[in-house]
DNA sequence: GATGAATGAGCGTTCATTCAT
DNA sequence: AATGAATGAACGCTCATTCAT
């Protein structure tokens, strides 16, 4: 699905595009398999190349550090997602249900229709959810936000405001609630993984999530419309 | 005000209680100095030793390595927090009063009365807003988690949840809105700090905060109850 | 003036004549500039690349590496004192008048009558001064003398030196004290600009730089004389 | 002697005094060895590690970097130089024996009695010539001047130049001189080796080169008298 | 208990260079 | 002839850690 390779193109995470080269994506799809494997703090270039069979100088040549590739995987699944969500409720008339849908999103991993060889969708998401906030926490998080490198986060929340003004345009906090949802997906799938004290959710309950973000998210929603 | 120092008295993050010596508390001092002014990955203990003008192996005799010591402050922070939840909220019969309490300090600086000589609260709240997630989103997660090394976070859920409960028994998922809110306090802060598209938020502007918050929570249990 | 390239056509210094292609113009115009600015140790191929939109590739096809550069722009500005000695003392009859017109151009940049589109004069004095004796402090020098790359400097103080040999026929040293007041001009040169303590003639003053060294080099010749 | 060690006490060229210590003593020797083996561009901090059998990391205790080490070197070779013009002229009562002495001195190796240990005053004498002058000829030569790194040289320049001044108080270029018959005493010696036509000195012929340099020097001295 | 010295390991980076187009 | 992609090799440096005092 090589539209899907759009999402990223010139942006400020690459230095050259590793979806239209051979050595790129093989460098992503190891990326994605290793960062998995080890998490973000154990990931290098060096063993990341070593497994795809290159050098460190090679995958310099695409990233210009370890930061800017996970944020190229992460800016990925924003790009994906809100172009997700844009199909899948472009049909739909009630935004209480474009709502509902797109946080169906949030809360599972990326499906499979988002299949492109290179990537690994179900590690992606586990990578989305252990080290995404990894992005912007950090010191540099004002600086890479002038190079325009959360512009799909941004995107993406101002969509689900979109949703929730629509459904109630007197809530004064729909961009706060959205990112507080986008972030309460992904932590409560993280929790049920491995703190599941700090939740109620069993592991791969996707179902229980949606039930509990969307309620959380309508409740808010509906009661201060009355 | 040494009480407060039996919150970490005994804890798997450190080898040597910090607070306990000369040297300890110099350690805890700088560390969030230095933690807040470069962030965790900038953050070594060459750096930290360099400016209280002692040795990385002086630093290793109170912590295993940066992650332990972040992991200190954390809980640290966690353990204030319930106590300072208990106590101002003991007096209270309302359980809506007692959760309303709680989220005002979530929402908020840690306040000046916990001040103890060698700690910044002021810095330590940024760091509790930048680094904190980090102390969980890590590989090794399952394995200190065994070490009992979370359960500052989770008792401190287990008070918010159980006062969620005290309003609305029949609310099924209490421990997840109770990590929630903890969650979304820190992030909608550093949202407003740092990306202010992904937040409705004023730069320290706590009081609205808190009422978003505080609007989402009682929403959420009180749709429940119908 | 086509004719000044002609100092270094058919030179081991380079594998291409730069001097006769667009982009040899433009390494070499880039390379004065660069080098000036950063220094022979900061210089890449890499940079002076990226500096005229061209690949290092493309660099490596007129020099071997940047030594053999270095080499060839010093060689460059021996072919073209030389040529300007001759030029300037051909129609003296005075051998001493000779040795002063030829002093009076090594101690002052090179004079503006050298001018090719691509060389900036200025520049190009300084790394005279402050690079060239890099050309020959290497490990490489016997090798490289053998390959003829430092003929421009031997010719150049043979020139010299048969005008000191026409002053005075029994002095002795005449060789030594030509590459002598070679080095010496570029060297006070350096020393009025970065280490003033080491001289006693102001920046820039280049005719009492000239004063120091032709009193130097007659009293030398003219005390042996006696 | 451990008298020589004090020429570089308290120096800004070394975090930590390298002939206080038996790996600070390896290091000078090994140094010095490879240094002259194969030159400054070639040595690394990798391979003076490895051939002392010990770490890059042990290295970078004791020098900032390669360069610092080499101004380490010339700047003990300068007070070396200077330390024993000063003990062998003090008896001399006529300024110009005082500065035939010290021209001896610059113009061959560094005499037995400095032996220490540690240090080959052969190969230091040979990278003084080769690689002295790059202590100088770099970018960062006004910062370091205004460390004072190069205090040791402009010592060694006054002495010179206050021995001329005796000799001939109306000479008004003594610091310059003083400095060309420095480099050129260390810049004859090179031409004899590996550009014998720049030179009319013979390899290993010290005594000539004396004569050559003494000569030059009093002939600029005395003429001037007049 | 705290320090100073030393080290093993490996990271991030860059360089010079080659090859195919 | 000039370029773009890729690579092998090594550099400079820092980190976490240990050991002896």
């Amino acid at each position: 699905m090589l539209s899907n390779l759009t999402y990223t193109a010139n942006n400020k995470t690459c230095l050259k595009n590793p979806a239209e080269s051979d050595l790129g994506r093989r460098i992503l799809s190891e990326s994605i398999h290793l960062m998995d494997e080890i998490g973000l703090e154990q990931f290098t270039f060096r063993k990341l190349a070593n497994n795809i069979g290159s050098t460190e100088a090679s995958v310099y040549r695409y990233f210009e550090n370890k930061h800017k590739l996970l944020l190229y995987l992460v800016d990925w699944y924003w790009g994906w997602l809100e172009n997700k969500i844009m199909t899948t409720t472009h049909h739909l008339s009630s935004p209480y249900h474009k709502l509902d849908t797109a946080i169906g999103l949030l809360a599972s991993p990326i499906s499979i229709d988002a299949s492109i060889a290179h990537i690994d969708e179900t590690k992606l998401y586990t990578i989305i959810i252990s080290e995404g906030p990894k992005v912007y926490l950090v010191k540099g998080v004002d600086k890479e936000n002038l190079d325009g490198v959360y512009t799909g986060y941004k995107g993406l929340c101002n969509i689900l405001a979109s949703f929730m003004i629509s459904i109630n345009p007197m809530y004064k906090y729909a961009h706060s609630l959205a990112s507080t949802i986008v972030e309460t997906c992904h932590n409560q799938v993280f929790f049920s993984q491995h703190l599941p004290r700090l939740t109620d959710l069993e592991q791969e309950d996707y179902a229980t999530l949606k039930d509990f973000v969307m309620h959380l998210t309508s409740s808010t929603l509906l009661q201060n419309k009355i």
